[in-house]
DNA sequence: CCTCCACCGGAACGTGAGGAGT
DNA sequence: ACTCCTCACGTTCCGGTGGAGG
């Protein structure tokens, strides 16, 4: 093969050397964000007394994802500091998904102000909260904090943290601290202690999803950022915001998949995005989303899946809990694992459930007992291929099951 | 109506890794 | 070198349970 032609196509691309796609990413934050104006005055309304020295109330925002959340609350931030000149005004943002623990929230708020220098880890959190508490303190301000996502923070830890920040809320003598929430659970607050409920007392916000056409405006925006017009149609437009309707009103997806479907179209040297690239692109979307949670998979909960997926692929329909088992056991003791207990393995299949890979249900079978029925959301070719390329399995690449003793 | 299967899933605890301070 | 901290991952122990068969 010749190497030339292989590059040849992305030489082609250099008609559209002005394209710059990274207004096409998801965490960019536009100047405009079309159909949230109520939601941007909203918080901007609740943000500006900042301006005259009241710290905000607290805000509780809601919404499902890609509706907004974020990029509005940010974007608010934003002007909020560009505005405040002299002010003393800290805006700071962080997704609980990534700061999951009280710890590093704390870390956080603390090193964004200036001072002794926190570790990610090791302090006692005596320590930690005594020296954040000071840090506010000296600063002299109002200080906002964003816990984006965080229903999967208190789902996982409590609600402890929002505790701790209003204590070290009404511990502070100079400085004050306002707290902004993001979540998709609509039902966060039945989570919350009363006692934190009473004294959060906070405003709500709630995003309701984007339309199609409400979509179809915010990628055109995008589109003409990333100087895209010539390159993607209304049409192109219009079929990525129908698709992303389907899905929820997801801005977020279809911003990806109008990147993606770009990417993919100007890869093959084509001159414009046509209905075939976003199709494509959707496809990829999907399954690189499956190869890639299969992929973050610990090696235990991989052969557990690939288990499942050898029993599917040996006839099975619908596997019970003790099949698994067994299928698992063999290939942990086939790749030189240890084998852990079933209780183990009942969490990390709940895990694979949570994750969509498989979906399992109770079931009883009277007299004989009661089971879980488990079925393989996602085809085995791609579990086998996937999990195969780990280098610790490579032992198992032409393992099959023993045969079962048991018929069903 | 009761039993009893084959598993579910909560609670408590152990271990070892990763990091910090002294 | 030693202590202190937190977290992820696993184990042990065990009470709970929907419904077919008696």
């Amino acid at each position: 093969m010749n190497m030339f032609n292989l590059f040849e196509k992305y030489l082609n691309t250099q008609t559209f050397s002005n394209i710059d796609l990274r207004y096409l990413d998801t965490n960019f934050i536009p100047n405009r964000l079309p159909h949230r104006e109520r939601e941007i005055n909203l918080l901007a309304e609740n943000f500006g007394t900042a301006l005259m020295g009241t710290p905000p109330r607290n805000i509780f925002i809601y919404g499902k994802t890609g509706t907004g959340k974020t990029a509005v609350t940010r974007f608010v931030g934003r002007e909020l500091i560009n505005y405040s000149d002299e002010k003393r005004i800290s805006f700071i943002y962080m997704n609980c998904e990534v700061k999951d623990n009280s710890y590093s929230v704390f870390e956080t708020i603390g090193n964004s102000f200036s001072g002794e220098q926190i570790p990610f880890t090791g302090w006692s959190f005596d320590r930690l909260y005594s020296t954040v508490k000071k840090k506010i303190d000296q600063w002299n301000g109002i200080v906002i904090v964003v816990l984006d996502e965080i229903d999967k923070f208190i789902l996982k830890n409590g609600d402890d943290v929002l505790y701790q920040i209003l204590l070290l809320n009404s511990e502070l003598e100079r400085s004050k601290i306002s707290i902004v929430g993001i979540t998709n659970d609509v039902k966060l607050s039945d989570f919350l202690d009363s006692r934190i409920k009473s004294r959060l007392n906070e405003e709500k916000v709630v995003f309701s999803p984007y339309t199609s056409n409400d979509i179809f405006d915010i990628l055109k925006d995008r589109v003409y950022l990333a100087k895209l017009d010539n390159y993607v149609s209304d049409e192109n437009l219009k079929l990525i915001s129908t698709l992303a309707a389907q899905e929820n009103g997801d801005a977020r997806r279809a911003i990806e998949l109008l990147k993606t479907s770009v990417y993919i179209a100007l890869s093959n040297g084509e001159k414009a995005l046509n209905e075939k690239y976003v199709y494509l692109a959707r496809a990829k979307m999907d399954s690189d989303a499956i190869a890639e949670s299969i992929r973050m998979l610990p090696v235990q909960s991989k052969i557990l899946l690939l288990g499942i997926a050898l029993l599917y692929e040996s006839g099975n329909t619908q596997v019970n809990t003790g099949e698994v088992f067994e299928a698992y056991r063999n290939l942990a003791i086939a790749a030189g694992l240890p084998v852990l207990t079933p209780r183990r393995i009942t969490d990390m299949l709940s895990d694979l459930d949570m994750q969509g890979l498989v979906s399992a249900k109770v079931k009883s079978l009277g007299r004989y007992g009661r089971t879980k029925l488990i079925d393989l959301s996602i085809p085995v070719s791609e579990v086998k291929k996937v999990i195969l390329q780990d280098e610790n399995l490579s032992k198992l690449n032409n393992y099959s099951l023993p045969k079962q003793s048991r018929l069903l």
